[in-house]
DNA sequence: CGCAGTAGGTTACTCGAAGTAAGTTACGAG
DNA sequence: CTCGTAACTTACTTCGAGTAACCTACTGCG
């Protein structure tokens, strides 16, 4: 088998076993095993375990960015672009149950570098709420801008905690709670509001 | 050494040590060692890696909801029971810095039961938001008073990771934060508003 | 055809750390 | 002063991450 192709499927394991009985209790005799190869090559393409939870952190984050991109492309006002953000990331989450408790939970306590990683998804997110924000309000505060993309980040990724709880909650749903909680007070903060002519 | 004396001071070593170097990096031995004692002496105590690991958590969540609900405790309009929680809550963050990041970062991912006592933290938290909300609410659907809590709950543990990498952000301002962000939206659902009589 | 180089793979180890069995010391009560 | 127990230790076993060394089959080329 190539490469490539055996690298995508060791990370397919490895995501489902991780998953299945957490990044401590996995070993990679075990993954090996399930995919049908022996343990050196997993070495061999991702150096450590540590590595490889890394390459399932990291794939899951370039799908999450190609499709959180995709769903704001066509988007005009602020509001619209954090609702169809949110709703993406949500029905990203309701459809990668697994991988998102992986990375949610397991990932970021084990190792530090694939805390990191972690870290990375949430920067990526941080970066375009705060992106957004900055867009449409050019003259605030820096650091307020931060706080606010951080608070958003962080309601969201609890909620998608949640909703995986609540089986009668799906990614519409949720999304509507965060907007009907956040969007008043971000608002607030918006100078340059699109429809309405800019007051001052 | 008496046995509870003892225990107090294995999880104060532990807790440093964890947050140091985290959890998986730590070996029982330099816990020992660092205690002052054999290695069996944690396992007669804590029985595995993992319980000691639990009993740190175990400790910290006892003495977040202790001073939380001090701080609550003479507050009158929901607003100010929010607020008075939150500083509360971000005050204990950078009193605890070092431990904090071990039960966010570090405990979750290492071990399913650590997990769920990280999970019992916020429940506690989310817990105490839902009856404030329901208090002024007595109609609110309870579904969505859940979600109201559990958002405030993750908008406020991100911001205090965010909080710890800016060190000109303190408490009080995060505190102004995310009550500036979720305040409007959250008052908007109160049907009870302490102040102003009842429209309806 | 035959053979060289390499991609893809294996067996059989080392080593470090979690967890344990069995034994030792200190000390207060009868 | 000796019995019982709480507090403690040494010396293991076991298991899993990571590695060294070796193998095999295919592809291109004289």
């Amino acid at each position: 088998m190539p490469k490539a192709q055996r690298m995508a499927q060791m990370l397919t394991v490895a995501e489902e076993i991780f998953a299945e009985q957490g990044y401590l209790a996995t070993s990679m005799d075990e993954i090996a095993e399930r995919v049908g190869v022996s343990k050196p090559m997993l070495y061999e393409y991702f150096g450590s375990k540590e590595g490889l939870l890394i390459g399932c952190i990291h794939r899951a984050r370039t799908e999450l960015r190609e499709k959180t991109a995709a769903a704001i492309a066509g988007a005009g006002s602020p509001e619209e672009f954090l609702r169809l953000g949110l709703l993406a990331f949500f029905e990203f989450i309701d459809e990668h149950r697994r991988s998102w408790a992986l990375l949610r939970q397991e990932a970021a306590v084990a190792v530090p570098s694939a805390q990191e990683e972690v870290e990375g998804i949430r920067q990526q997110q941080t970066d375009m709420i705060g992106a957004v924000l900055a867009s449409f309000t050019p003259d605030i505060d820096p650091l307020e801008a931060e706080a606010f993309a951080e608070i958003v980040v962080g309601a969201t990724e609890r909620l998608a905690v949640w909703m995986e709880r609540r089986p009668s909650v799906g990614p519409a749903l949720a999304t509507d709670y965060v907007m009907a909680v956040i969007w008043p007070g971000v608002s607030a903060r918006l100078t340059k509001l699109p429809a309405p002519a800019r007051p001052a």
